[in-house]
DNA sequence: CCCATAATTCGAAACATGTCGAACTATCAA
DNA sequence: TTGATAGTTCGACATGTTTCGAATTATGGG
């Protein structure tokens, strides 16, 4: 397969990844790491255990263990256990390829 | 349903727009419509009729067709019929949003 | 008016996804 | 060691997606 396609294939999936609005809900709190309008080191992103990041969404646990095994498998999100709990993080990496995808297509006028 | 979810359910219908590799690829084509590190306005946007869209990817006219209906059902393109021909267009205030969607959330040191 | 070209709609088949509950594994505390 | 808490895996079911070919609509040329 031609690297091109690599690529498509492999933004298509963050992309499927981020299409599933519980999925979308749930990388969205581990992205909004910092109070709005300030900046933050990747080392500082917001850490969440399963549980708490699932908080308020209604879904069983192992629907939500399966979503973050899509985020996670998409390359969206870290995870490490820690004691009793498994803490999740945004991968910071990965959200810069994504900022990066529509920015190197298209640059708009204002 | 509240606003807030609006908007997740709003952008997750986005993202699963682009989460398959045709039409992602079909959206990437419609998107590169400047040479790179140029700018364009937005009604410079490239245009390309349905049948040019879909050259070398090899799927069929209806699923061709099924793709950009997508695309456009979820606010990405734009369609415009143009005597026998039906041309389409990226809507550069969806990707805008997209763009801001990413920023808004996370602002990463470098 | 008929035909060719461009695109869409429809129905069907194969496949993938979202969800749950039940059973399981991992960790720590008493 | 036993029990409680935190997550994961598994199997099943309902639903959604991708794709095609065939039939249909739209448009302009001769």
């Amino acid at each position: 397969m031609s690297n091109y396609q690599t690529n498509i294939q492999c933004q298509a999936d963050r992309f499927k990844a981020l299409s599933n609005p519980h999925r979308l809900a749930l990388y969205q709190r581990l992205c909004t790491c910092c109070t709005p309008s300030t900046a933050c080191t990747p080392d500082e992103a917001t850490r969440f255990c399963v549980g708490d990041l699932g908080e308020g969404l209604d879904i069983a646990p192992s629907t939500l263990s399966h979503h973050l095994k899509e985020l996670h498998r998409a390359g969206l999100i870290a995870m490490q256990r820690n004691g009793k709990n498994v803490e999740c993080w945004v991968e910071t990496d990965t959200l810069q390829e994504m900022i990066g995808f529509f920015h190197t297509n298209l640059t708009i006028k204002d």
